[in-house]
DNA sequence: TAATTAATTTAGGTGTGTCTAAAAATCTTT
DNA sequence: AAAGATTTTTAGACACACCTAAATTAATTA
């Protein structure tokens, strides 16, 4: 609720707290903290004891640790700032997939709101992190089902398509004239910038479909 | 000269000994160093004690703090580092002139050398930042003197002339033509993004520059 | 140059975040 | 359900970066 102030380690507790507990909802053990964090049990036993008196976590002696609803807020917006970063580091500073995760550990941690805001802003307020993964907003909301569409892969990256959102009875037909379900594996072959049409392999056949198409396609990308 | 990693607070504590001492010549005391960060005389000590036993700094017990050759290099590259995320601050995320200090100080100590590198890059390897201030390089190698030229400048900002880098005759009929001699104010009214050309106002009459006449004339900003 | 003042260092203490070793609680197995 | 194994917590220690109070050294002034 207030404005508390945590320090870099507190904010990588609870961090991994939040990772473990599937969206807030598991109770998880001292145990699971110290071989996530590289920390021995007895310094997480430590630490908890602070976040606890902070309301951030709540906690049963001998019996585990669940987030609090304040708790999980805070932690989104680490995670937001973590894959604010990697989208930055990945997509303006030209660096590898696999390199940006531990930069991003480090930036995470400057907390500024007028920084992440400009930064978010600076990406175009981007949905998704170089691996997929999902961007929390400024409130901390997050979509978690459904996250990406067809548009939001990079050229070369597949998805298996998971939602149509569509009521029109058109699209339908559309999608089976291209034998578009849902199961169906598709690759993203080359991205047209004139108006946003796709290329897209679908069954190892190539067809261009219409941006708005791809949006309204949701995928679990591979 | 090895590869000594430095925590938040040993690189303040160099950065500010490199400040005070006047590019790295004058014997800086405890006291200057206690003001600046605002940290008790005593814990000043204790620090230099840990620079010291690092060959950042010499040390003579109640004789002052003199900064080594590679407490140098390390200074310049932790400024190096704030410069360049004041100008990514000022340039990309929009912030004001007076508001990056702040943030970068906390950028500053993000440290990866591919980071910065890359950082460099994106920026164009900018030459001073928004203050005005030289970038030292990746070899810690800084332009002390005739930092900035005319072409330097961004639209509205003013500076006065320091220097003429030429040689030619003819150059110097052309800027007596325009009125320019050393200790002449100019401001810049426009940028021609075409070929680089500068509208300049001198004595408070607009002229066309070219950029290369631009980058001949060394100004301290005001 | 002796006395006073100012700067610096030493000594000892505190909170944070870690550790190891040992004790306590819980879980598992028979 | 008792014994053993595992997990968690407590107790006590340490490095870091700071603090205050007192002692020491250097600088200034009378």
């Amino acid at each position: 609720m207030t404005n508390l102030i945590l320090s870099k380690s507190e904010e990588n507790y609870l961090k991994s707290i939040y990772n473990l507990s599937e969206l807030g909802n598991k109770v998880v053990t001292t145990n699971s903290i110290s071989k996530i964090l590289n920390i021995e049990p007895a310094s997480v036993t430590d630490m908890i004891k602070k976040l606890s008196k902070k309301k951030l976590i709540y906690h049963e002696k001998y019996r585990g640790t669940k987030i609090s609803k304040n708790g999980i807020k805070v932690a989104l917006q680490i995670i937001r700032r973590h894959r604010l970063w990697e989208v930055f580091l990945y997509e303006k500073l030209n660096f590898n997939w696999d390199e940006i995760h531990e930069v991003a550990e480090e930036l995470e941690h400057v907390s500024s709101d007028q920084l992440i805001d400009n930064l978010d802003k600076y990406l175009k307020y981007p949905k998704i992190d170089p691996h997929g993964d999902p961007i929390p907003n400024k409130l901390g909301e997050i979509d978690f089902v459904d996250k990406i569409s067809i548009s939001d892969l990079k050229i070369n990256e597949k998805g298996i398509v998971s939602r149509i959102i569509n009521e029109d009875e058109e699209f339908f037909i559309l999608l089976n004239k291209l034998n578009i379900e849902i199961g169906t594996e598709v690759k993203i072959l080359d991205k047209i910038d004139y108006d946003g049409s796709l290329d897209v392999s679908i069954n190892n056949k190539s067809v261009i479909i219409s941006k708005v198409i791809a949006e309204n396609i949701k995928i679990t990308k591979i």
